[in-house]
DNA sequence: GCGAATTCCTTAACATGTTAATTGTTGCGA
DNA sequence: TCGCAACAATTAACATGTTAAGGAATTCGC
């Protein structure tokens, strides 16, 4: 039977925001020079990662939703950071490439965005940083492969 | 020398992101029935448990923005489930209280959002769930006390 | 093949996140 | 007391989160 819930202090939702927003703060001031968000960001990390693939896959791998993405695609299709081509087979699909412009950004902050979770990966240390990506895993429900 | 990110599917932003959304989905479908957010069910949980505060305290234990946590009291007093007033000494202050419409809408999901928890802390173990919880306060900057 | 589901993507509408500028109030020092 | 720094809160502007609805293209059952 439940009783109560756990006081706000303690409470995991909250957990999870502060917890986000410490690391996301550095990486925030970062970017700020950049011209892009913590967003714009995350895609063009993935496109570089892993090359040019259909918005449905990006979407899934940067953890953004459709709409979110529509927007976001279009704002670094203007800034000249990404590009967009539609699936000659299925007309429906679109694929999304990386520019040179777009790889040049992520490569000139690789470095500063590395010493980042480097500094995390110290503060918590390392064996504390595996168990606690273990543990977030657990709780995505996306991840059951 | 920082050398290269971790990969994207390794990252602890990411991480974290996904955790959280794993987590807030029960609690959104949850609150999808009372007409209210996740950060304005938040707002009334922390006023439900330590009463009456000046927003500046409000802000600060919701995890919320001030320019937040002005439209999201704004629409809860349109809403009366809080009161605003103003603190006569110093009039820049206001002080927000839970009202009695508000604190029933706590009572009447108090049940089903601590259900919710355990099922968390039953999904990862009690002593993952606490491990967890102590790993994310070490990244929260605020959490020095 | 024809039309109803399905799929991929976009748009819309509203709430929040984030940063910067602004307003109203208080306190303090020349 | 005058002027200014400091503070609390709001407003503004833009980007994203979230849900629902819409549009275009494809697939599948019959």
């Amino acid at each position: 039977m439940a009783k109560s819930l756990p006081t706000t202090a303690r409470s995991l939702p909250i957990a999870l925001i502060r917890a986000r927003e410490g690391v996301m703060s550095p990486i925030r001031d970062m970017l700020s020079e950049t011209g892009i968000t913590e967003q714009q960001w995350r895609v063009l990390r993935v496109l570089s990662e892993y090359g040019a693939m259909d918005t449905k896959t990006l979407a899934d791998r940067s953890s953004l939703l459709f709409p979110s993405l529509t927007r976001i695609a279009a704002t670094l299709r203007e800034k000249g950071l990404v590009t967009q081509t539609r699936d000659k087979k299925d007309r429906r699909r679109q694929f999304v490439e990386i520019t040179q412009a777009g790889q040049k950004l992520i490569d000139d902050h690789l470095d500063q965005a590395s010493q980042i979770v480097l500094d995390f990966k110290a503060t918590l240390g390392p064996d504390n940083y595996e168990t606690l990506l273990d543990l977030l895993a657990m709780l995505d429900p996306g991840a059951h492969d």
